[in-house]
DNA sequence: CGTTGTGTTGACTGCACTCAACAATTGTGG
DNA sequence: CCACAATTGTTGAGTGCAGTCAACACAACG
């Protein structure tokens, strides 16, 4: 299992994206940090906390016998995670960066939630998204082209980046094409033919390997509602 | 939108499946009737009512602009939808038989959960639980072969059967292949192809179209998990 | 008994995968 | 700071799994 180092008790930032907010009043999280590269919970581990993100990214998967691995989401700053309602974890999480996290004992959280109602109808909104999401996802993964699966990406993560400026439209990539083609269902190759097929198709700009600018949007959406062929 | 025909108020069954029991003790369903081909709800529709169904079995899915399908879940008598924790329906919802359901005014229900602390944690577990299937098919749909998905499919299938005999492994399917095809990210080509052939290699039995008997369950779940090549 | 809908099977195609070489970037030790 | 190695990403050539198109089989139904 991973290695946690303790840095300080956690103090609350302030923030109003979606779904957070979520866990900043709970008193009693503890901070801790984890190097990319280490592992912070595995599938089927029994769950003794509960984490939220203060920096730096994550990888939630599912992993076949083989190695085959569907990443099941990213998550960044203020996004939770190891919440799922039973005893053992669903997921597998790994930093793609160095990440600090706040974690809260389950036991007390569920204790907690007794007292705050209001808690636990927040905690059902995350769960109501995640399960949004995933559906979401479903499709994509189901019925989706490779060049539409890479174009929804790409808005998903424009959309979700709780930035002030919605205007913008670059994006700073924490993951590997190996992870997109693990959240996407294709291959590395694959995610990386498309890329430099919207570079050249004009929808894309890359600066360097992690930096995407969308530079048109609209095009991009209809080819990742199936309205374009390209 | 959908036509529903009013039966009688709700009267509760009583049963112990994994996430059932929910919304019997509420005291205000109404009893409906849907028939096979009608639309129950569509995706993007305000949430009026959460619904739970008394017998049949309904598809839920989303759709692209083509026609393209992805068929969410399939549920049958026990099962509740109809809650996204927002105010739109994530999904579309259709008998795949004649069905009766109960339903619960969405309002109503929001204010009995204030009084009902459990009432509120049964609907998070619920959504908990949908949320791990939904993402168990992202590893399915995302990277498993054809005839893994169809085997996953078969055993969660006989997983999920509220039935008494944990033993029998005879399966009524109430939906098409084209509905099978469209829940596994496949054609019904496919599906029917690897229908016969697992049916060849002496792992499933075909009674008629709609009766299967899995007669080697220990080598289907090796294809389902991956560790098998056919 | 024909008609219509649903499922099966075959022949062929194509999108994304595999294999492989190369390019660019990052990291490491001298 | 450079040289080298290791890692990550890109591009090309060829393959294969699942899709498409099409014909046929079988039920269900009026």
């Amino acid at each position: 299992m991973a290695t946690l180092s303790v840095i300080r008790q956690a103090e609350s930032p302030v923030l109003d994206a979606p779904h957070a907010g979520l866990l900043e009043q709970v008193q009693f999280g503890l901070a801790v940090s984890v190097e990319a590269g280490r592992t912070i919970v595995v599938e089927g581990d029994p769950i003794d906390y509960v984490y939220r993100i203060l920096s730096g990214s994550v990888r939630l998967y599912k992993a076949v016998a083989d190695g085959r691995r569907q990443i099941i989401d990213f998550l960044g700053p203020q996004d939770c995670f190891g919440l799922t309602g039973f005893d053992r974890h669903a997921y597998s999480v790994e930093p793609i960066t160095d990440v600090t996290l706040t974690r809260y004992k389950r036991k007390r959280l569920e204790a907690a939630i007794k007292d705050q109602p209001e808690l636990g109808h927040q905690l059902f909104r995350l769960a109501c998204y995640e399960l949004n999401r995933a559906q979401q996802s479903m499709l994509l993964l189901g019925r989706k082209s490779a060049d539409e699966r890479v174009a929804s990406f790409l808005l998903d993560l424009i959309d979700r980046r709780n930035d002030d400026d919605r205007k913008d439209v670059s994006l700073q990539l924490a993951m590997s094409r190996q992870d997109i083609a693990d959240h996407l269902g294709l291959t590395i190759e694959t995610v990386s033919r498309i890329f430099t097929r919207l570079k050249r198709a004009g929808l894309i700009s890359l600066q360097d390997r992690h930096t995407v600018i969308l530079t048109d949007i609209t095009k991009l959406s209809r080819i990742a509602d199936g309205e374009l062929y390209s």
